[in-house]
RNA sequence: CGGGGUGUAGCGCAGUUUGGCAGCGCGCCUGCUUUGGGAGCAGGAUGUCGGAGGUUCAAAUCCUCUCACCCCGACCA
């Protein structure tokens, strides 16, 4: 492609709006443009990068023999009423209605729309495994997007679905698609890890996120890895073992209520108190569906709120109000306990548990209980983990310890289990005659935002440098001077002999100056450049160089074609 | 939705405190010169100062309302 044929507004200053490196780098190449938040443009340059991620995408989701098709954005609410999730997905979902006042939404992912497909028309096990797929938009209205093409509220989904008749055809086709995750981000340049990750609102058995792991503030996700073992989980799902150390005998001593005046944080307690943190118990008050809630958990711990969502079932989790905490425990905030609590659930942390003489708020301004013991003091509905892992913790599965990375989440993997096959009625009957509702799961590419997480880990200062498999071009040709024939004329050789041989070409045709050229290069970012100037012509060569090196090469032009693609070959 | 912030030329911004000709840099157009890392000189075009209403002789500037966007939190590929 020649410049001066495409369109590529590339900008000398960075945009105010972006905070990323990877967004501000995709706004000023010339990649993206903005047209309302978290909805974006893709011009010529973005447009060939995702195509040739799709394409990727779509080569090796075939050759684990899924089917592609595609489905439509809109779909009517009753489909979303039938499975239950129209009640339970959120406002992220964008709501509409036609023009005969029939209810509408805009599919954030398909799983309702492709049972809805298959059912009726799947009706025996010789019919499957079935795996059908599609590369399509999809619109969630985010609360909030950020991060360009990292979180926009419309974006393009490789979104996959398998259907089997049994859990060991089922074990295949998912380890099929996790295979063919591996060999898409790899040959898209990317080191991926698969963590075990929370189902969310998918529901189902069991789920894996494909992270990219980066140092930036763009890993939005933590990820806990065991330095002994291979389990790596993300923070929101990863569990702990109890240490020992931690569980003591004691004899339970007598209650007694202690003024603390002005201390409310664990932080201002355990310093007043002169005691450590792990001897005090938080109480966090939530609303679950509008009924109070009171989770506890040791004073050096976070909750993890995703497992307290999953342990009370709730669909709707917010932490109280303060106006809400004051009518719950007759105090400010800060000075909530779990003894003589009424009419509230209250959760314990195992952690807490194991506690002997803590303490926690007394439900009074100002003042705390200390020597505080379960079922004397009061009693747990329900102990289960709903601490936030931390770094140094023990691993669930051997003798080693936490670590933490942040990361990027490219793609995902659900278990659905019967979910919604049962709930749409998608059966088939077994070589017996018997119906049993199909065995699903549900496979998630990120196509616009894989290629931005990219850009986290491949640029420098002088703007991006792509992967090749993903970059829209492989070279950036650039003659000196278009004023200069001799110059034009090996430029266009060049060209048309590359484009022969099938490697994608941006010829810099137009007449500015070198400089102006250079830096556009550099921050588009395209694998290999070659420069054709009157120094290295005269002996009949031009120069060949890598983005990610500095040094170039002087290539004869009868070597230019294997100069290229030996580069290409030894590059990421 | 809560908290913080910003809207002025295509882009980046100053001007708003203390009301008084709407500016700067980059980009863009024309001409000449220049051509190996964002050229120089000369000339030129470009504004609903986010919008509506109000105060005032006079509003980008003060007041009221409103919209959009960005950042922090809850949501998520």
């Amino acid at each position: 492609m020649r410049w001066s044929q495409t369109y590529i507004p590339t900008l000398r200053e960075n945009q105010s709006e972006a905070e990323l490196v990877s967004h501000q780098l995709l706004l000023r190449a010339g990649y993206i443009r903005k047209l309302s938040s978290g909805i974006y443009l893709y011009l010529p340059l973005m447009q060939r990068v995702i195509e040739k991620f799709s394409q990727i995408v779509r080569e090796e989701m075939n050759s684990a023999g899924a089917l592609e098709i595609t489905m439509s954005v809109l779909c009517p609410a009753e489909v979303w009423q039938e499975s239950g999730r129209y009640n339970t997905v959120g406002k992220e979902q964008m709501r509409m209605k036609d023009r005969h006042g029939h209810d509408m939404v805009l599919c954030g992912t398909h799983e309702e729309t492709v049972t809805t497909l298959i059912r009726g028309e799947i009706k025996s096990y010789r019919q499957l495994p079935l795996n059908l797929y599609q590369i399509q938009v999809k619109f969630r209205d985010e609360i909030r997007p950020r991060f360009g093409l990292m979180r926009g509220r419309e974006f393009i989904m490789k979104d996959a679905y398998s259907f089997d008749a049994s859990e060991e055809s089922f074990a295949q086709s998912y380890k099929k698609m996790v295979d063919a995750y591996f060999r898409i981000f790899t040959r898209a340049g990317l080191d991926v890890v698969k963590v075990e990750s929370d189902t969310g609102a998918m529901g189902g058995k069991a789920a894996h996120e494909f992270m990219l792991l980066v140092d930036t503030s763009a890993g939005e996700e933590v990820i806990i890895f065991c330095d002994k073992c291979d389990y790596v989980a993300n923070v929101e799902k990863a569990t702990f073992r109890l240490d020992e150390k931690d569980v003591k005998e004691a004899s339970l001593e007598q209650a007694v209520p202690v003024d603390t005046p002005g201390v409310a944080t664990i932080e201002e307690v355990a310093s007043f108190l002169k005691v450590p943190h792990k001897t005090l118990v938080k109480t966090l008050l939530y609303m679950a569906d509008d009924k109070p809630v009171a989770a506890l958990v040791r004073g050096d711990r976070e909750l993890n709120l995703i497992k307290l969502k999953n342990a009370t079932g709730a669909v709707e989790l917010e932490m109280a109000r303060p106006e809400q905490v004051v009518k719950i425990t007759n105090a400010p905030v800060g000075f909530a306990g779990p003894v003589g609590l009424k009419d509230v659930k209250i959760v314990v942390d195992p952690l807490v548990a194991e506690m002997k003489n803590f303490i926690v708020g007394a439900n009074e301004n100002e003042k705390h209980l200390l020597n505080v013991n379960i079922e004397r003091d009061f009693k747990a509905d329900l102990t289960v983990d709903i601490s936030l892992a931390q770094e140094g913790d023990l691993c669930p599965n051997c003798d080693g310890h936490f670590s933490t990375k942040k990361g990027i989440e490219v793609g995902n993997t659900f278990m659905l289990g019967t979910k919604y096959s049962e709930a749409l009625g998608a059966k088939f009957l077994d070589a017996d005659g018997k119906e049993h509702p199909i065995i699903m799961g549900s496979y998630g590419i990120g196509v616009t935002r894989t290629p931005q997480a990219a850009l986290e880990k491949y640029s420098d200062d002088n703007g991006i440098i792509w992967p090749k498999n993903i970059a829209p071009y492989h070279v950036h040709l650039i003659p000196i001077s278009m004023e200069n024939e001799a110059q034009v004329e090996t430029a266009d050789k060049i060209y048309a002999e590359l484009n022969k041989i099938g490697v994608d070409v941006l010829y810099d045709d137009r007449t500015g100056r070198p400089g102006v050229k250079f830096k556009d290069a550099d921050l588009i970012g395209l694998p290999v450049r070659i420069t054709i100037g009157d120094k290295s012509l005269k002996d009949g060569k031009v120069e060949v160089k890598a983005r990610t090196e500095s040094e170039m090469h002087l290539v004869a032009l009868d070597e230019i074609s294997k100069a290229v693609t030996d580069i290409l070959e030894r590059l990421n």
